[in-house]
RNA sequence: GCGGGAGUGGUGUAACGGCAGCCACGCCAGACUUAGGAUCUGGUGCCUUCGGGCGUGCGGGUUCGAAUCCCGCCUCCCGCACCA
């Protein structure tokens, strides 16, 4: 291998520079060359344990193994910058050190293909997406494949493969086929629910049987929509969130807290219409409670907790008029002070309850200036409907409401409460109607002022409290009838007194809520997984047999949903699909001779794909199953009793905390409860990598220049000699300061642009990107060449002698320090303990003179995972003839990182007086006669009184004085 | 508003409760050079009367000893945002 990247530099200028330096030229020559080598001899093919890709299994079979992967890219046109591989670099490095640490490595990379910006290229071009899509792929695979990163090629895919995607619908149909089981907490085929159903030892779960007639009576299309309602993956009529600019529906996760869509900024609508779901409720509890077996970083798991919202408290009915209004409450011990009830504008009960006109002196501020409680109530609904998406965040917390015109009757006092509609209770929450009490709830304070309602307190607020509602702890007051008392209890034993009293006279229930709503699967788009569904002559939802699979992707003309007026709320949606007539359409004989059906026509969307991806790594050839249970069992089964398995190591950006994240982790359950994995969550360890920054400049008329041509001069910063701000923002093109890999390499090569990025601190800290100091990394990565190879001649200057003791020390201590970095991703601190290390032998050995082998071999090893091509050359020079990539990493030494003597802090009083040299094995008394010894500390004594000496061996020694 | 995280030289950062600032950028000086935006060597927290003093956002506390632990405050970043 040296003989191809050894080419003396040229130097047709006699500019100075040593025919054989590390140059970039060099660099980027020899990367190209180890590239070309790795790829040609397989060196990171990963063996599995069985089937086709098990060829070399033996030589790993005794070791542990390690998954280590990042999140997918999406292949998007405009390429790389340079915060993008800072997290696929933290898996390399951590990949390769494992793999030289005694592991079996499997370390993979993909693409995330289907998804909207494609299809909107797509739109704008006519070009087919799988087209730009490929190219995309191709051009990123280029780039990453020139940070020389250690990926199996072997096992790399798109979702858009067919291959892939013919697994993505085959789970959606495991999900289709499957309920969830209260009782036993997981799911089960949807056979053994038609079984139990059909025995009669189980009932349909409330609200699956609109008829309410017993199972035996159901005709055969009753009996399959009874069934249907349980599945996980279900047909449902609800309100979605239309969006009329895209086209499509999006799901909760996608629309933000004002209304718009996360992608694009549209406007969305809640609109009724019949779109596939995801129970993912179901797991709610699973979801939350499993999160305690990850090792994620705590923010992150409190992200995924505040997301499922579990709140426990009481479901409380309170009867008006005939009927019953229902409400959730986290407080049921504070029932004797609610003085009235709020329903949310979109209640179902709303019509029902209102009043036909107002009673005599109702109060100005209840009626909304309307004449009758009808008219108020519909015009309220009206404005809620629109102020709820559009501008609720620019509207405050002012409260706002109507009266209905009836009360309900508080069920522990009897006492008349009057019922509003107000847009600060949201339907989609509990059950969408509150009990209000205002004297320790804020927001029933505010309501209540505003609407001059009545206040009881039944917590005892402090002497000192003046404030509105008091939520903080204290003992019940104002909180009894004629068969109970709270009076004097705490919050907790009140909940339990309460409840139960409410459950003994039929008016309640403890009950837990949650904020997770099932997930709309639905897109109306072009550029995803068609769903494996067709549709009988009752409209009733047929799985597409798996031998069918996969259900391909039409060709259609026009690649657009058809899209709308922003703010078109009354538009529907029409996905792209459905125009292509002769897909739509379909003749299948399932069983029951050929028939014609119908086609789902609507996509998956664009999470589907990455809800699995890892288990495709294992073999995305394998056609006949998902994935091999045996190497699901060795890459990703719990290692022992109660372990939650899943992938060792999945590094990403914080972004995909709620979404990617919560649905994997959904799915991954799924298929572990219908026994097609043996793990129960798909990433055991989890790491946010940061965000790359960078500064960017605007001129006097505030647009961005770009950052490149930026100078700086004295503190300030200019632009073709002009002055500009300097700012600090996300890399991207509209801020004019993006730094591409490409541009990186081409200036310094691949592993000076590794170095650099790894250097700037821990993996999940965020950090500027700053081109100048690059250069730094480059003369690290110099130094040590320099320290191996004789610039002048090019011969190699490792040499059999014997390395003096302190350069032993400094090796070892090197060892341990890259180690400990390496391990714990802290990448800065492996490269500080080389850099002292290259430096020591700088100085210790000079330009020219012999330098240990038993040193320089260890060196070129530590390096390696770093910055491979340089390491590989160097280990190729240094007479090696297979990579290193599997070469055994260096293990520090214990004998020399002891030390024989230290050097110890002497304090007096806090302060450090004076150092003193002692034996290492010193004890404190030793070390105390040692310091006293010491002529400062001496004067520092002499006279004064020790009160008290703390000697801490190897550490210091403090003299308290008095 | 609620929740979480973080504040250390000009900059990125480092420091089992034990000598604050490893390593690097930048800057200063020097060497080699026709030249330096290459490379190498040295210096570089602040103040100083050269004895030393002061320094980890601010103020308290615990401790022989605090960047580190505790309490309060300030600032910045992230998430959620009327979640009953």
């Amino acid at each position: 291998m040296s003989q191809t990247a050894s080419s003396p530099n040229a130097d047709p200028t006699g500019d100075g520079v040593p025919p054989h330096r590390y140059t970039p030229a060099l660099a980027q020559q020899l990367e190209l060359a180890w590239q070309a080598r790795w790829e040609a001899e397989g060196t990171f093919a990963t063996p599995n344990p069985v089937g086709r890709l098990s060829e070399g299994f033996e030589r790993v079979a005794h070791l542990p193994k390690a998954f280590v992967m990042d999140m997918f890219p999406y292949p998007s046109g405009a390429g790389l910058h340079v915060g993008h591989p800072l997290g696929y670099l933290g898996t390399d490095v951590t990949s390769r050190f494992l793999r030289m640490d005694g592991h079996n490595v499997l370390h993979p990379m993909g693409y995330d293909a289907f998804g909207l910006p494609a299809e909107q290229f797509a739109v704008q071009t006519g070009q087919h997406p799988r087209v730009t899509t490929e190219a995309n792929i191709t051009a990123i695979r280029a780039q990453l494949r020139r940070l020389g990163l250690d990926y199996d090629q072997r096992r790399t895919f798109a979702t858009i493969d067919p291959g892939y995607y013919k697994w993505t619908q085959w789970i959606f149909l495991q999900i289709f086929g499957s309920w969830f089981d209260d009782r036993a907490g997981r799911a089960r085929p949807i056979e053994e629910l038609v079984a139990e159903l059909g025995a009669g030892t189980r009932t349909p779960a409330p609200g699956t049987n609109p008829s309410g007639r017993p199972w035996t009576e159901l005709d055969d299309v009753e009996r399959q929509k009874v069934v249907d309602a349980h599945r996980l993956a279900y047909l449902h009529q609800a309100p979605v969130n239309w969006c009329p600019g895209l086209g499509t529906v999006l799901s909760n996760e996608e629309v933000t807290a004002d209304g718009r869509s996360e992608r694009g900024n549209f406007p969305v609508f809640r609109r009724p219409l019949t779109q596939w779901m995801m129970r993912i409720t179901a797991y709610a509890d699973r979801l939350l409670d499993d999160l305690d077996r990850l090792d994620w970083s705590d923010s992150l798991k409190l992200m995924q907790r505040n997301w499922i919202g579990r709140s426990t408290g009481a479901r409380i009915g309170f009867s008006c008029g005939s009927e019953t209004v229902e409400v959730f409450t986290t407080r049921p011990d504070t029932l004797f002070g609610a003085t009235y009830m709020v329903l949310a504008p979109e209640h179902p009960l709303v019509a029902t309850l209102t009043a036909s006109a107002w009673p005599d002196g109702t109060d100005p501020r209840w009626t909304g200036g309307a004449a009758t409680p009808a008219e108020a109530v519909a015009e309220y609904q009206r404005q809620a409907s629109r102020r709820s998406d559009m501008d609720r965040q620019a509207e405050g917390r002012e409260k706002t409401g109507v009266w209905l015109g009836v009360t309900a009757v508080n069920p522990v006092n009897g006492r008349e409460l009057p019922v509003f509609i107000a847009d600060y209770v949201l339907t989609g929450y509990g059950t969408g109607a509150i009990m209000a009490v205002p004297g320790e709830d804020t927001r029933d304070w505010e309501f209540a002022e505003a609407f001059g309602l009545p206040v009881v307190r039944t917590v005892q607020p402090p002497e000192d409290f003046d404030g509105g509602a008091y939520t903080g702890p204290g003992p019940m007051i104002n909180s009894a009838n004629d068969e109970l008392s709270l009076d004097g209890l705490d919050k907790t034993t009140a909940i339990e007194k309460i409840t139960a009293w409410l459950v003994a006279h039929g008016s309640g229930e403890a009950t837990t809520t949650y904020k997770l709503r099932d997930w709309l699967f639905s897109r109306q788009r072009y550029w995803g997984e068609p769903f494996p569904i067709v549709y009988d002559e009752n409209d009733l939802p047929i799985a597409v047999p798996d031998s069918m699979l996969p259900v391909l992707l039409p060709e259609v003309d026009d690649y657009s949903p058809r899209t709308f007026a922003d703010d078109d709320a009354d538009s529907v949606p029409v996905p792209p699909l459905s125009r292509a007539a002769e897909w739509t359409t379909v003749e299948l004989d399932l069983g029951d001779g050929p028939l014609t059906y119908r086609r789902e026509t609507n996509t998956m969307p664009n999470w589907a794909g990455s809800c699995w991806y890892y288990l495709r790594y294992l073999d995305p050839g394998d056609d006949a199953r998902m994935v091999d249970p045996e190497l699901e069992e060795y890459w990703l089964g719990p290692r022992s009793e109660g372990d939650v398995g899943g992938v060792d190591l999945y590094v990403g950006g914080l972004e995909h905390a709620v979404l990617h994240l919560l649905y994997a982790r959904f799915w991954h359950k799924v298929l572990h409860d219908l026994g097609h994995v043996s793990s129960e969550e798909p990433f055991r360890r989890l790491i946010n990598q940061g965000y790359i920054s960078a500064h960017a400049y605007t001129d006097e008329r505030g647009f961005y220049v770009a950052a490149s041509e930026v100078v700086e001069k004295d503190g300030a910063y200019f632009h073709e000699g002009r002055p500009v701000t300097r700012e600090y923002g996300k890399m991207g093109k509209s801020l004019k300061n993006v730094v591409t890999p490409d541009e990186m390499i081409g200036a310094y090569g691949a592993d000076t642009f590794r170095v650099y990025e790894m250097s700037t601190g821990p993996l999940e800290q965020s950090r500027p990107w700053e081109t100048k100091a690059v250069v730094g990394s480059q003369r690290l990565l110099q130094r040590i060449w320099r320290v191996v190879v004789d610039e002048e001649t090019g011969a190699v200057r490792a040499a059999d002698v014997d390395p003096a003791e302190d350069t032993l020390r400094a090796l070892h201590r090197t060892i341990a320090g890259v180690r400990d970095g390496l391990g714990t991703l802290r990448f800065n601190i492996a490269i500080a303990r080389i850099t002292e290390l290259t430096n020591h032998l700088t100085s210790a050995y000079g330009a020219t003179s012999p330098v240990p082998r038993s040193v320089v071999e260890p060196l070129t090893l530590l390096v390696a995972p770093l910055a491979p091509h340089i390491a590989e050359e160097l280990w190729s020079r240094l007479g090696h003839d297979d990579s290193l990539a599997w070469h055994q990493f260096p293990v520090a030494d214990e004998r020399w990182l002891v030390e024989d003597t230290v050097e110890v802090a002497v304090q007096v009083n806090g302060k450090v007086r004076a150092q003193v040299t002692v034996p290492a094995d010193s004890d404190a008394q030793a070390l105390e006669a040692a310091a006293r010894k010491d002529e400062r500390i001496a004067g520092y004594l002499d006279g004064a009184t020790v009160r008290r000496v703390v000697a801490v061996p190897g550490r210091l020694v403090n003299f308290v004085l008095g």
